[in-house]
RNA sequence: GGCCACGUGGCGAAGUGGGAACGCAGGGGUCUGCAAAACCUCGAUGAGCCGGUUCAAUCCCGGCCGUGGCCU
């Protein structure tokens, strides 16, 4: 029998981790945050993090399993412990891949001490390869060899891609770049060709999926009003910090919050400005994840205003075996 | 009151006598190692209003309305 995971989707500032937590609670669980940004070490305010304390691990001097992982330490909100929090530096790369890893191995950390893994987070292609078992592990990437192949056209990549795997070039986004480039880098690396690894593996667990969605005109409010409450946080220091650490160039700062606050910094727009492009591609962002989660019918949905109980009350009849 | 300029999709903004670029916002979508990323796609049958010239006007002419500026 498959272990029973919980998992809670949605558009940023739908409310998800709050429920997580009222969850957590009532079922003695405990989050894992399915978050690429929140990985990093350093960006709190901007990724919305939520605020906790670390702890010693209660769980260390029991399971050999957490030494195994080094999990010395347990971050707790409000009382619940969390992980996928603060995985890595922003200056260190960081794949779905990696994340996956690191998931599974605690799921089946908490399942082993008898609780219920909750995964909160809106990155729908993490929780993806988690839900559906992609298989990606198999072929790392090779940074060389991307930075070799960028070198070339679109038209060129896609071409020489094109005669290594006619089925792939038929599936691929062929306008993406980025795309192209993993394709013809899987292909290269490995010999098979990429579409060969496009299989849904099997299940690992029996996930049950609540999608946390609202309105769009209250979705909107409530990205508006934490947008405005990161800066009065000190969203501005915060990103200055990680500025004069690692610079506005790596990866992790390309999120949002983080990209236009760093242009305030450099001078090339005013603070309000800047403040109101935070607010608009969250509302962007938003979108591309409802669009992402809309397609997947496994997902119940529920409103943020519905009562833990109603949502719980949704979830047992839509599941029989909780 | 007079003179000048302008009046293009939600906003900004080009251009042209032959049937309306583009940016932003907005909608829809893609997604198997960068995913808060990257990428695709859709919006004015209509150019303030009314006449006129012309085979043909958003673009030319006149009037009206509106907006801004200048002048007395």
């Amino acid at each position: 029998m498959k272990p029973k995971v919980i998992a809670i989707v949605g558009p940023t500032a739908s409310g998800k981790t709050g429920l997580g937590i009222e969850i957590a609670k009532s079922w003695n669980g405990e989050v894992i945050c399915v978050d690429s940004r929140q990985v990093y070490r350093g960006m709190d305010i901007g990724t919305a993090k939520s605020e906790g304390i670390w702890v010693e691990s209660e769980f260390e001097k029991g399971g050999s399993i957490n030494q195994l992982f080094g999990a010395r330490k347990t971050f707790l909100v409000d009382g619940v412990p969390h992980w996928g929090i603060d995985l890595i530096d922003p200056n260190e790369p960081y794949s779905a891949a990696d994340f996956k890893t690191y998931a599974i191995e605690k799921i089946d950390d908490i399942v082993a001490r008898g609780r219920l893994p909750i995964l909160v987070g809106g990155t729908g292609f993490w929780l993806k390869t988690i839900i559906d078992n992609l298989d990606l592990t198999a072929t790392p990437g090779d940074s060389a060899l991307r930075a070799q192949l960028e070198t070339h056209t679109l038209g060129d990549l896609f071409h020489e891609y094109k005669q290594l795997d006619p089925e792939g070039a038929e599936l691929i986004d062929k306008k993406n770049k980025r795309r192209v480039v993993r394709a013809l880098e899987v292909t290269k690396l490995t010999g098979r060709p990429w579409s060969h690894f496009q299989v849904v593996g099997e299940q690992m667990y029996d996930v049950l999926q609540i999608g946390l969605s609202a309105p769009r005109e209250e979705l909107v409010g409530r990205i508006d009003t934490r947008v405005e409450e990161m800066v009065a946080r000190g969203l501005v220091d915060e990103v200055r910090r990680l500025k004069d650490a690692y610079g506005c160039e790596c990866e992790a700062m390309t999120g949002i919050g983080y990209r236009q606050v760093c242009a305030f910094l450099s001078g090339s727009t005013k603070l309000s400005e800047a403040i109101e492009e935070v607010k608009r591609d969250t509302r962007a962002y938003a979108k591309r994840q409802m669009t992402w989660f809309k397609r997947d019918p496994r997902i119940v949905w529920v409103q943020p205003s519905d009562s833990t109980d109603q949502i719980m009350e949704t979830f047992l009849k839509n599941n029989p075996t909780p």
